[in-house]
DNA sequence: TCAATATTTCTAGAATCATAGAAATAAAAA
DNA sequence: TTTTTATTTCTATGATTCTAGAAATATTGA
């Protein structure tokens, strides 16, 4: 297949940022449980700090693998499955 | 899904290789010819040096994306199909 | 308005990683 | 055996990235 810059740029940055083991966590976390907020992914975490979760998951929304709604004060992310079906289907298996 | 330690690492590892642009051109090129050596993936990514080239794939090769024969001093990559499409199926279309 | 809560941004230090030249290794050809 | 070719390993430098505390922002509830 042919791609552009712009394709290969995405694709690189997803597994970029599925390259790193507290990113893949919360990945794994958002394929099975479809709703949480920063707040419930540090508490399943354990000891993560929240500008370091914050941190993450700014990467995992910014390429596309997370959405996120807004909820008062409360940012509910969940996995965009369309993306992980297409770059990284084994975190749905 | 329930996944051991040793499952998670090896994809995050995965992840981390196709997450850098050289690589994943690398991953490309191999996903559509089925074999090339080192100086062949040079002259296609351009200025390259071998050293670099090397480094890269080698991190391509231990976590498991490409298979390789050796005939002389020639080293023949290729992409492993199954864990492409497993992983990363993207390569493939 | 003021306090409490959730999250992000800022910042700096530590750690990891990409890069590339040079030396080393290995195999074929002269 | 010596030379040439292909690749890897060694090494050092520079760049990127992860981390986490502190301050800033935003929203809710008292």
């Amino acid at each position: 297949m042919n791609r552009s810059d712009e394709e290969i740029k995405q694709a690189v940055k997803i597994y970029k940022a599925l390259g790193e083991p507290t990113r893949f966590q919360i990945a794994l976390l958002l394929a099975d449980s479809s709703n949480m907020c920063c707040g419930d992914i540090g508490c399943k975490l354990g000891s993560v700090p929240v500008s370091t979760l914050s941190h993450h998951l700014k990467q995992l929304a910014d390429c596309g693998l997370l959405d996120s709604d807004k909820d008062g004060t409360y940012i509910y992310y969940r996995l965009n499955r369309e993306m992980a079906e297409r770059f990284a289907p084994e975190l749905l298996k």
